[in-house]
RNA sequence: GCGGAAGUAGCUCAAUUGGUAGAGCGAUAGCCUUCCAAGCUAUAGGUUGCGGGUUCGACCCUCGUCUUCCGCUCCA
């Protein structure tokens, strides 16, 4: 990352905070780490971007139908999905080096290099592999330490054998449900939004009448115990996810991969983000429940950065569910008379991200020279105006000869159709000023040729260029530069 | 979690070798009013991140801790 891309980040951070875009969380207490609050304006243009996301996939696909999930879960549901298993590691540090590793992975990297030792080193290499998943499997962690100690394990950069305790990372948060706490009332706080949906396949196909190929929406909050939270909003232990699990043939899934890939690439042009800011990363190494994947990345002031996956998931988490709960989750097609799991292709957003997103692409600190020569500068939000927080600024050039009263009846007319900001103080340069900073695409000004000809000024966020329109237009006006 | 750097008003920063914290911007109220921040007046706002230690005295030295940033590491 260049200095300059830094700086860029560390303003729109402040800028954020500044406006009341994002707080860190519990500020007054020094914060909590990696967890952020959203203010006044970040809270408005959150929702904003999640109205238009929820917009596009449910109301503009008429198969696509919305749920609300419980953030708590039964537990199974974890194991089923593979959280269990994947989400909780052991891992062991290397004092001399600080290098951290995946206790499995330092083994198996050492049993690889034992098997180029021809067939006395595979044989032992297989002891080794077999011991040490019976280790794993009775987290067996004194035994883990010793495997590697026994076998002089070292760390490859160090090349020590100078190694700390194994402790387990379960990324996963967990709590008690009940008054009474056993271990067997531990739930986990959900790692992912998409099993609330696989869980309650049957429930909506059937009562929302879906045929294959159908989809389920879910917006909603996340929980992961990631070992290094950072970079802002970027990646936090709590955040939220908008997710759609769409369900189809076996053996469609290509094409539907295919097309929820560039469907959902238009979705982010269609914001007027540019194309070339964004870009496709296949994944090389597949998670477990998948047979294909890829980030859509854009590239932040840190980089490229994954913003939203789409995962060929297989029959993974629904035959997982059949299998753990014993219930049938199948679907009967009546045009090939069949009973099978449903494939999915799932798309899976984060919200926050966006937010970061939209906030990195918005930002920018303009300067240029007055007609008498002086420099003059602002900071401005070019927000999409259809999410914009605030959509219209609307303000009385002075604050009397009768201006404040014409302004507050165009407020009263506006404000139950979008949102709008009336303000008299201040020169109304500042005025506007303050609206470009929080992004409001547009501000009407009442001024004394108002009063004789009933017209007002509008000015354009962007080009700062005014036009004069009659007072009777301003609503439908509005209204329509703020749909997308 | 490790290493490095930082933390003073909402923001950006000051404060001689250690002598009980100031300014600009911003905010609020009022005046003025000329359509792009910069006029005038007043007001509010800080146990210097937090907690110990050294000292007659700590924003300053020291230890711990929290948070943030950078680099590792991790990342379904």
């Amino acid at each position: 990352m260049s200095v300059q891309d830094n700086n860029r980040f560390q303003s729109i951070i402040s800028h954020a905070k500044e406006y009341g875009f994002v707080f860190p969380s519990s500020e007054i207490y020094d914060g909590l780490s990696a967890v952020y609050d959203y203010g006044p304006h970040g809270s408005e243009l959150k929702k904003n971007i999640r109205d238009y996301w929820w917009k596009s996939m449910t109301q503009m696909h008429e198969n696509i139908v919305g749920i609300d999930a419980a953030i708590f879960m039964h537990p199974t549901t974890w194991k089923a999905s593979g959280h269990v298993d994947n989400f909780s590691d052991p891992m062991i540090d290397n004092k001399d080096s600080k290098k951290r590793y995946r206790v499995d992975h330092l083994i198996e990297a050492h049993a690889d290099k034992l098997k180029e030792k021809g067939a006395d080193g595979e044989k032992q290499a297989d002891e080794l592999l077999a011991t040490m998943d019976q280790l794993l499997a009775n987290d067996d962690f004194a035994g883990l330490k010793k495997l590697i100690e026994d076998n002089k394990i070292v760390c490859a950069v160090s090349e020590t054998s100078n190694w700390t305790e194994i402790r387990q990372f379960n990324l996963m948060f967990s709590t008690q449900i009940g008054s009474v706490s056993d271990e067997a009332d531990t739930i986990y706080l959900r790692p992912e939004t998409a099993q609330g949906i696989f869980v309650n396949f049957l429930n909506v196909q059937k009562t929302a009448r879906m045929k294959i190929p159908f989809g389920i929406a879910q917006i909603g909050k996340a929980f992961r115990n990631e070992i290094v939270a950072r970079q802002f909003i970027f990646r936090m232990r709590e955040f939220e996810q908008m997710e759609m699990q769409f369900f189809i043939k076996p053996g469609t899934q290509k094409e539907w991969y295919d097309y929820w890939k560039e469907t959902r690439l238009k979705w982010h042009l269609s914001l007027g983000i540019p194309a070339d800011k964004y870009r496709f990363h296949d994944h090389v190494k597949l998670a477990h429940y998948a047979d294909a994947a890829l980030d859509i990345e854009y590239e932040f002031p840190i980089g490229f950065k994954e913003v939203e996956g789409i995962h060929s998931r297989t029959d993974f988490d629904l035959g997982n569910h059949q299998k753990y709960s014993g219930k049938k989750l199948t679907y009967f097609d009546t045009e090939i008379n069949q009973h099978y799991v449903p494939y999915v292709i799932e798309t899976s957003i984060g919200l926050d991200r966006m937010f970061l997103l939209i906030l990195s692409h918005a930002y920018e600190e303009e300067t240029w020279t007055k007609e008498d020569g002086s420099p003059d500068s602002r900071v401005v939000l070019h927000l999409p105006p259809a999410i914009a927080p605030i959509k219209l600024g609307i303000m009385p050039l002075t604050k009397k000869d009768g201006l404040p009263e014409i302004a507050r009846e165009i407020m009263n007319t506006c404000k139950p159709h979008f949102r709008c900001f009336y303000e008299e103080k201040d020169a109304i340069g500042k005025r506007y000023r303050r609206q470009d900073a929080i992004g409001t695409p547009f501000c009407i000004t009442v001024d004394h040729q108002t009063k004789e000809d009933q017209t007002v000024t509008i000015r354009h966020r962007d080009s700062m260029q005014q036009e004069r329109i009659h007072i009777s237009e301003i609503k439908a006006k509005v209204l329509d530069l703020i749909t997308l």
